[in-house]
Formats: C-alpha cells, sequence, structure tokens
DNA sequence: TTGTAAGCGTTATCAA
DNA sequence: TTGATAACGCTTACAA
C-alpha cells in the first residue's frame, strides 16, 4: 500500500538478501516462474509482499531494452475521427501490453519533429502516427517501427479507410434518393492524401451515370467558426435558391460540414426539407447526435486499429529477430467503409 | 537521419572515445554546457553529429530518477469535457516537458489499478487523475504527486470547476428569462462528487426565489443510446405536455441531455418553441454546433488544467526537495465557471 | 533449479 | 575545466 516515510525503494537486492536468495531468482520469479521450485516461488512471493516491493520497468528497459510503449502522434483528440482511433488505440492495452506516451496538436513540421525525438530519446518500440505534418519519406527515415492511419502514405505502412468506395457509396445513395444534381462540399483536398479518394469516388459516380454536379470548395480553416462561415458561404452562394424545383444531394466530406449544412436548413425551414438529402463522412458520434441522425459512411475504427496494431507489432517482432525494416515495401491496408443510412437519406 | 542498417546505438562511449573526452564531459555538455570550455563544447556538437548521437532517456532516468512523465487516467476521451480536458493537458508539453502516459476506460477498480500499477512501475512522477472508480483515500495512499479534476476528492489535492455557482448562474438565468416552472434534468448523482453541486445551487436558487421547480431523474446510463432514451422519456413523461400555458426552463446538468432536449423539441415543433428555455453544462464543442447553438455554463478548461499542473509540480519539486507529501492538507482548487448565453435562453 | 558476474547508458561524487 | 569510478535496478549468458 502506501510508501513509508523516507523509504527507499525496495530492489530485487532486497528481496534477495530477505529470501537468502539470489537477485537473479528473484528476476526468474518474474520472468520464469516455472522454471523455480514450487516452495521457493511461494517464499518469494511472500518476501515480495511483506516488503511492499514495487517493479521498475525503467532499470527492466535499460537490462533488455524494450519499453512496451508506443508513442503516438495525432492532430487532436478533440475531432470525432481522432478521439474515436486514440481511444481505440489507448484500449488496446488489453490485448498487447502496449502502453502509449501521447502527443496531440502539433502544428507544424518542427514541433513535430520534436515530439518524434522525444518518443525516441524514450526509446519507444513503435510509432502511430495520425498526424501529418511530416512527409512519409522522412518518417520512414527513422528506420523504427511505424504505422499510420488515414495520412500520406507514400513510404510508410499504413491503414487507411477505402475512401473510394465511401465516395462511390455516399453518391450512390444519392442516386438512389432521385435527387437531380449532386453537390460535393468539401474543403480543397491534395491529391496525394487518402481523402481524396472521396472525390475521386464522387466524381466517377458522376461521370458513370451522367448526373449533373457542382463541387463546392472553401477553405474551411482550422477552428469551427471558420467551417461555420465556409459552409455557410458555399451554402448560401452555391446551393440555396440555386436550383429551385431541384432535388439536391449533398455529399459532405466530413460530418462536422453535414451537421452545420443540415443546421442550417433547420434554421431557414424547421425541417430538414423534401428536397434535399445529405451525407457526411466518418460516422462520428456528433453526426448520430444532430438534430436529425445524418447518413454517413462510417469509418471502421475498430478495424482501422486492429489492423495497424497488428502491422505494427509485426514490425516490432520483426525488428526483435535482427531483421531490419523493408522500406522498400511498405503494407497498405486498405478498410472498406460502412454505408449508415440514417434520417437524412431514404 | 537514419539509422543504418545493424547500427548500433551510439552511447557517451563513443562519442567520449572520438573526442577524446571522458564520458562525463559528454554527459555535461548535454546538462551543464556552461561548464565546458566553449571550442570543446564545439567538438562536441560536431561529434554528436557526425555519429548521429541520439539521446537515451532511459539511460538517464535509472541514473537520476526523474522520468518527466505524468500519467494520466481518463475515463474516456470521447466525451466533450474529458477531451477538451486531456488535450489541454497534453499540450502542457511545452511549457512543462512533461511526458504524458495515458490510459482511457477503466470501467472498474480493478482495470484502474492495473493501470496505476503500470503508472508507478514506469516510475512517473506524477498521476492525474479524471476518472472515478478509486476511492481518493486509496489514491492518496500511493504517496505519489497527485492531482484530480473534477472527481471525488476528500483525501487528495483538486481543482474542480465551482459547480455551485454554476448551479445558481444556471438557475438565475433562466429566472431572467422569466420562466415559470423550473425543471432539472439530471442522472442520479451522489452527493460526493463535485457535480452534485450544479444540483444545489439548483435547488438553493430555487429556495431563494420561491420557484416551481422540478427534479427530473433518470439514470442515463454509459453509451449515447441510453442517455437518448432517459431523456426522451424524461421529457414526455415530465415536462412536455404537463405545464401547459407555462414558461419552462431546463437545466440540463450536461452539455449532452441539453442537445437531446433541444432536438427533441426541434423534431416536434420544428424550432425552439416560445415557451421553453434551455441550458446547459461544460460548453461543450457539441453546445455550440447544435441546431441551436445552446447556453451553457462553461467549465475553463484552461484555467482547471493550468491550476492542476501548478498543483501537481509544485507536488514533484517538493518530493525531490525531500518532503513528503501532506497527505492531511490536500489543497482543493476551484475555479468559477463561466456563463455563456447563446440562442437557447435570451 | 539456482548463482555469478557482466552488462545496459546514463548521472553523481570525488578528485585532480 | 575535466576525469575515474561507482551507482541506478534490472536481465542474461554461462556455470554449477
Amino acid at each position: 500500500m502506501a510508501r513509508e516515510k523516507g523509504e527507499k525503494n525496495v530492489t530485487f537486492q532486497d528481496i534477495a538478501n530477505y529470501t537468502r536468495f539470489s537477485k537473479t531468482t528473484i528476476s526468474r520469479y518474474f520472468n520464469h516462474p516455472e522454471s523455480l521450485a514450487p516452495a521457493n516461488r511461494q517464499k518469494i512471493e511472500e518476501a515480495l509482499a511483506t516488503l511492499h516491493y514495487n517493479e521498475n520497468k525503467v532499470a527492466r528497459i535499460l537490462a533488455n531494452g524494450q519499453t512496451e510503449i508506443i508513442g503516438l502522434l495525432t492532430p487532436n483528440i478533440y475531432n470525432g475521427f481522432y478521439s474515436m482511433i486514440t481511444e481505440k488505440i489507448l484500449q488496446t492495452y488489453e490485448r498487447y501490453g502496449f502502453k502509449f506516451l501521447v502527443f496531440s496538436g502539433a502544428e507544424t513540421e518542427g514541433v513535430e519533429r520534436k515530439y518524434i525525438r522525444e518518443l525516441l530519446a524514450y526509446q519507444v518500440e513503435g510509432l502511430i502516427v495520425l498526424s501529418h505534418t511530416i512527409p512519409s519519406m522522412e518518417l520512414a527515415s527513422y528506420g523504427i517501427p511505424l504505422v499510420s492511419i488515414e495520412r500520406e502514405d507514400r513510404y510508410i505502412s499504413s491503414v487507411n479507410t477505402d475512401n473510394y468506395m465511401g465516395g462511390v457509396q455516399a453518391t450512390g445513395l444519392l442516386y438512389k434518393n432521385d435527387c437531380d444534381v449532386f453537390i460535393l462540399i468539401n474543403s480543397p483536398t491534395k491529391a496525394d492524401v487518402p481523402g481524396y479518394g472521396r472525390v475521386r469516388g464522387f466524381l466517377d459516380t458522376c461521370a458513370e451515370h451522367h448526373l449533373d454536379y457542382r463541387m463546392v470548395e472553401y477553405p474551411m480553416g482550422h477552428t469551427y467558426d471558420e467551417t461555420v462561415s465556409a459552409v455557410t458561404k458555399a451554402l448560401e452562394n452555391n446551393v440555396l435558391d440555386a436550383f429551385p424545383g431541384k432535388k439536391k444531394g449533398i455529399f459532405c466530406l466530413s460530418d462536422t460540414s453535414a451537421i452545420i449544412v443540415l443546421n442550417q436548413l433547420y434554421r431557414r425551414y424547421g425541417c430538414l426539407p423534401d428536397d434535399y438529402r445529405i451525407i457526411g463522412f466518418d460516422n462520428t458520434p456528433a453526426s448520430r447526435e444532430a438534430v436529425l441522425p445524418i447518413s454517413t459512411i462510417g469509418q471502421q475504427a475498430d478495424t482501422l486499429v486492429d489492423t495497424a496494431m497488428t502491422i505494427l507489432t509485426d514490425q516490432i517482432r520483426m525488428k526483435k529477430e535482427g531483421n531490419e525494416i523493408d522500406l522498400s515495401r511498405p503494407v497498405h491496408a486498405v478498410i472498406p467503409p460502412r454505408l449508415i443510412a440514417r434520417a437524412t437519406t431514404d
């Protein structure tokens, strides 16, 4: 229980003295208990209890090199998607035993690089990267087990949602809803991030069915207020009143913007008018908690995280076996999204 | 940059051999650079670069006992309040240099205790506790620097929002809105958690002004779905149609339930009817992003976290100076909330 | 089944 | 201003 005043930490040596075994035997008690005589195991167990021994993993790490710590870099834990993923990652502790040193919110390469240096100094066994300030080429150069989720991943192993399929599914659902005009609301995206697949899925589906579509792109900034004003502008300038008599299918590339669209329509009409259909992306909790539960494309957070951990622990194991990480063969896992039809579509 | 194939880690010894200094001098370069001859400092700097030295904090920790790691225990990072606080805590890295080992989601004492044992094994310098499975008495018994935020805190140092004042402010605002009946919607709360102050603030204000009030309590469970059904039941059974002709002021003890109330009203009436006023608690992002921005009582996350870190780092410093933590004198900081009036009140 | 002794890569204490 | 040497608390051959 409590550590007494001024008491020094109890060490293996103390247990050894007390039990008249050697340090080695105490170490074995923890790491290879089956190799001890049952009676002696018992003695040590009692000694540990009476002397109030507490493990010291730092010493163990220095001796065997295994920290059992993974570094986690995320842009934030504020946003639905990242908090969802981070939560699931932390919960893998029960299965894998890895602890997580977490850094959140690096906005520049410099800051992120500093975080990584810290993590490496702590001898983390691997890195999970959700943030996107540092190019994958540089990440690969650290030569440490590493996997990314939903970010640019050319030179590193990664797990991504099949964003293209998501775009196809979303657009397909609007198509089945008999929309007349298909509107993509988006923040301008670079073509090398996984999320761009959503745009391609939309465009290809529109082309395939010869649909009347619009891409409405406004930079949505980094804060909620900026996003609200961008989406509001997008709606007012390019959607509301622009297609009288036509049924409008709106595909928002994030649930956040879908919610804003829905809220604006509600404030204006007191409901979701029948000539509007909306679908978002991410299946964040907020999409379900909106005034009307919003249809969305669900990223399978559990599967994304499970897959990421599998890839990462494989790399960690290989490294332990002395094999270097093969940079020329990054693994890119792709997880199918799930169409989640709720109240903003039929 | 990259670590070459099969290359062993570069150590102080390597730098020492290369520069023909001793390990000690290399150590000094990092810890007391001013005590080195400038020219030699220069030499070492170059050696570090050419040999690609990377810090090893594990060895440093074993030698000097300072991990610069704080353990963080949170119920989740999914919910507005906890993710807000966790985010701010992680960002104190820039100011304090502490890294965070994060555990989320312990639902039972046993699990949480396991987490704490791990953290102690890693020799964390302190603990920040947001979760509430383990009684404060036990937390105090670990004899480690520790501070809690918004949880039962009888035997430990803590930082809490002035929940009582929040309850008073919220009820006062509804009073100023000329409501006729005052309804508290709540999950049954134990009286020893800080949040119960909100209830007392409500009750005292109602008593002071001789208001007609109701306490509507339904267990809200642990998932969003459970909360929705509890709040919906509360509304249908005890509020809607129960006070015809009266202006209803609803005080929800969390933004989550306030949002659900607002959504239900919107679905039913297409707007927030003029005989309803709503105020929530927490100022979570979601409260602002609701169909109508919701009035709420804001917990000052920045101040809560700053204060918590001050208290914790004080304890850490005192412990380094050899003083034991005075369990008989836990510090309880109380941070005033801020009334944030938005569209669901006048 | 148990013990001896040499690490692991730093920092701290004395000396010089 | 620099160096030798002993910690720090554990693991891991190798021996017995």
